[in-house]
DNA sequence: AATTATTTAAACATCA
DNA sequence: TTGATGTTTAAATAAT
């Protein structure tokens, strides 16, 4: 086949502002942006002379980074917490954001966000209330996160949609449950591709840790997380331990590992299996399955181990992770406190959403899904392999149990952090045998 | 230099 | 019929 060179014009209505004359590579190749695009990109702002070609290529905005890390921290799960401060008009600053940050220059509104859409995507959807979103609202974030998107040409829809379609992080769910409104469906990331996720994250120069000294964003954030996530990176770029590495994923399985068991009989299915889709589409996320799950067999998936292969991004310390977590978001490193005081309403309404004060803008007020059957779990692993994985998972749940047991302590000691956990724990426990006898 | 990952464009199908 | 959504292919480019 081959690219089509003729496009018609109706069919550029892929991209709303039809006028606009050229594609992005088209416009970064040239020296300078045509008066056309100028024209038809008024609010592109190009500050000064740096042609288009800067922006997309070069890492320019890293040298505006002393601006931008600003907007930048790793929040809960890990997830960089991606503030509307980036917002071209700044009108909608955010409380929590002007004591951590100061005005960037407006260029870096416009500048291309250094993340994959992968990741924008990743994050869109775990900075949702239920872990899932439709496409639309997808837009919606990484626009309102990233006010460049507002003056790109807009096929950076048609780059999301075909990640959500390619990539095999992300999963299509069924819209079924009397949510009628709307076509498409919700998409959510598929946990067992979350430790990738957030390993590509931590890569990514503004998710670095170099942010948790910043109290004062913390906003609902405690610091611990942050530290902990501060640990666990840098151990991951200073060779950690691996038994520290395994303290940190336990107790991240910890909180999950129970609520899954509550949980994990409710989620819609999905429409395909990640067997189905994404066949082709190599990249950083590829299927952990790459990964040699050396022991616990009872936790290996049925995952096709002719699935896929290039399996590239993660450190072994990732790798191990998610080996050990394919049963789990791994991801949330808030979870780990989340656990202390949950464990005592644990599974109130299957609401993992993480209360974080990072979606105050509203977005998902309205949610449409938000007291849809799509609840959190929605998302959670729906593919066959993960369902097949799931029987294991429980079948293996004692055993976690027993290791969460002595991963917690050690993570503890890691973290310096002198609790009673080890006295929660067993009241959880005792709680929970408890109501098993009943 | 080769491979892999990512981006972009495009065609096309389906659905509301 | 139209627009949004989803899938797929292809090519270009960046990164490793």
């Amino acid at each position: 086949m081959g690219p089509v060179i003729g496009m018609t014009p109706d069919k550029r209505a892929e991209t709303p502002g039809a006028e606009k004359v050229a594609g992005l590579s088209q416009i970064y190749k040239m020296g300078s942006l045509p008066e056309a695009v100028d024209a038809a990109r008024p609010k592109a702002t190009l500050v000064d002379s740096e042609s288009a070609d800067d922006e997309l290529t070069n890492l320019n905005w890293l040298h505006e980074s002393t601006n931008l890390l600003t907007n930048f921290s790793l929040g809960s799960e890990g997830l960089p917490i991606v503030s509307p401060l980036y917002d071209i008009e700044g009108d909608d600053v955010p409380s929590f954001g002007s004591s951590c940050y100061q005005n960037p220059e407006k260029k870096s509104a416009t500048s291309k966000p250094p993340y994959s859409f992968s990741l924008l995507i990743y994050m869109a959807i775990e900075h949702s209330p239920n872990k899932c979103l439709p496409v639309k609202e997808i837009y919606s974030w990484i626009l309102n996160r990233f006010p460049y998107f507002a003056t790109a040409p807009t096929g950076w829809k048609n780059s999301v949609r075909h990640n959500l379609s390619l990539n095999k992080c992300f999963q299509k769910v069924e819209k079924s449950h009397g949510k009628v409104n709307g076509k498409g469906s919700l998409w959510c990331v598929d946990p067992e591709y979350k430790p990738n996720l957030m390993q590509a994250l931590k890569k990514q120069p503004f998710s670095s840790a170099s942010k948790f000294s910043t109290p004062a964003s913390s906003q609902s954030v405690s610091l611990s997380p942050h530290y902990l996530s501060s640990v666990l990176k840098q151990n991951q770029v200073q060779t950690l331990k691996e038994s520290d590495i395994d303290a940190a994923t336990a107790m991240m399985l910890l909180k999950t590992s129970i609520e899954q068991g509550i949980l994990e009989c409710e989620k819609p299915l999905p429409l395909k299996t990640a067997l189905q889709k994404k066949r082709s589409y190599g990249n950083a996320f590829n299927h952990p399955s790459a990964i040699r799950l050396q022991e616990s067999d009872s936790l290996a998936t049925s995952i096709d181990p002719k699935e896929d292969h290039n399996y590239s991004a993660s450190s072994m310390a990732a790798q191990r992770c998610a080996s050990r977590s394919s049963v789990s978001s791994l991801s949330s490193v808030d979870e780990v406190y989340e656990f202390i005081p949950k464990s005592s309403h644990v599974g109130s309404d299957g609401s993992e959403g993480f209360h974080s004060e990072e979606d105050t803008d509203g977005d998902y007020e309205d949610d449409p899904l938000g007291d849809s059957g799509y609840a959190s779990q929605a998302c959670a692993d729906s593919s066959e392999k993960g369902q097949s994985g799931k029987k294991m998972r429980k079948q293996s749940c004692q055993e976690i149990d027993e290791e969460l047991k002595e991963a917690a302590g050690s993570l503890l000691h890691l973290a310096g952090i002198r609790t009673c956990l080890g006295s929660l724990i067993s009241t959880a426990k005792t709680q929970n045998q408890k109501q098993r006898k009943k």
